[in-house]
DNA sequence: TTTCTTTGTGTCAAATTAACACAAACAAAA
DNA sequence: TTTTGTTTGTGTTAATTTGACACAAAGAAA
């Protein structure tokens, strides 16, 4: 380590937005501090990396010892770097995204915080360090990302219903949706990821809302209608 | 920064991908190490991040220092975490890629390295650390990015004909564009960032390539057509 | 002025989308 | 078990978009 011995590093975080869907309404989930700086305002949930730690285990550790959640789905958003970000001093925030089923983790404060609740995504209080600016970038981010990809389910339960999935939709994107015309895109879809071939029929083809590749193929997606 | 004194911090460094385009192809510039680790390998430009520094201006003293170059385009990419990836310790890089006009700037090796050298993208050698997975990154992120917002006009001179941007376009996607519907499509492009309305005409409309937004038209965007 | 090259528009068939009628499947109630 | 309503999926059609290519106008070179 002799070559960095020269160096001051900054402190490297990550901060976490972590997206539910429950009633209707996507949400996130935000912590209210209890000590300094900010205290008693709400953030996203984050922590300092650990010398031999990556990205995905520090996720983990946030989630599972502030917010008792293991196993979700988790995407690297952005890095921040405005060195004023934090008032303690240099922190770079490696921002992450988490979409979990709100239902599967009964959210309880952890030791840090002193109150860990669900907020609508249209209603997002004050936030304390820049993470108004995060949670913006995220929230962005899914509303691009769904558009193409099957990122969503994992805020359902493993079954559900096409109207589920229809709001859920409707919900993130913040629009109206043809429920038939959707309906028809999901079924387009899951009959190409399972059997690899077009389905046909007069003109009912709606390759647009998802771009499935031969990556979820392998990786064995499955959409489960009931 | 009392707080931080329990954590010893990784050591943060940017690499940057910096793209060119010459003779109707599409390079990146390497440089060759004089020094270990890697000594002797290609690699990308890169430099570890100072205390007060943002990654912009991290960045801009990369361009500058070891390749005297200023004032390009310049985009945020991914952050890269894996634990050995550097062999000296653990150093996460905020890679990010920049899109410059190769006749501007005649390169020349800085003080750190002794070599510094365009490669074109489909032959690109062996690199050292993880900087060929982070070069592949940031070409899929120009690919996809060039079909929806219009980078890549940082690659060529204020003034360009058609043919150079059609060919442009086909070599960073690495496929045949109709030079016709192309030029259709730029200039309808262009016919609506600077009125604000779609351009008429019976059935030549083609507002896919790019989807231009109102934010390039604050910007003063000019797509110079000789 | 002629000839060649570059560039832009017209046209048309195929593909895709959006909007909505209608029918089948399902569930709840009687 | 029948009735009644709700959910879900397919059919259809017009409008939009794409892709392919003919052809013409504008420039550049000879």
């Amino acid at each position: 380590m002799k070559a960095f011995s020269a160096y001051k590093n900054p402190a490297l975080a990550v901060d976490l937005v972590v997206f539910g869907y429950h009633e209707k309404t996507l949400s996130v989930l935000l912590l209210n501090r209890n000590e300094e700086p900010f205290k008693d305002r709400w953030t996203l949930p984050g922590a300092f990396l650990q010398m031999e730690e990556s990205f995905q285990q520090l996720c983990s550790r946030i989630l599972q010892t502030k917010l008792g959640m293991d196993n979700v789905y988790l995407e690297q958003l952005y890095s921040f770097d405005a060195p004023d970000r934090d008032p303690r001093g240099r922190v770079i925030s490696v921002a992450h995204y988490a979409l979990i089923n709100p239902k599967k983790f009964a959210v309880a404060a952890g030791k840090m915080a002193n109150d860990v609740q669900w907020f609508p995504v249209k209603k997002i209080p004050a936030l304390g360090f820049d993470h108004k600016e995060i949670f913006t970038k995220a929230l962005q981010r899914l509303q691009a990302k769904i558009q193409y990809f099957p990122v969503g389910f994992q805020l359902l339960d493993e079954m559900f219903t096409m109207s589920e999935l229809h709001e859920l939709y409707e919900c993130i994107l913040g629009v109206e949706i043809d429920r038939r015309n959707f309906s028809r895109k999901i079924l387009d879809a899951e009959y190409v990821i399972n059997t690899g071939i077009k389905r046909e029929g007069s003109q009912n083809r709606r390759p647009e809302l998802f771009k499935f590749n031969k990556k979820l193929k392998q990786n064995n997606f499955q959409l489960n209608i009931s």
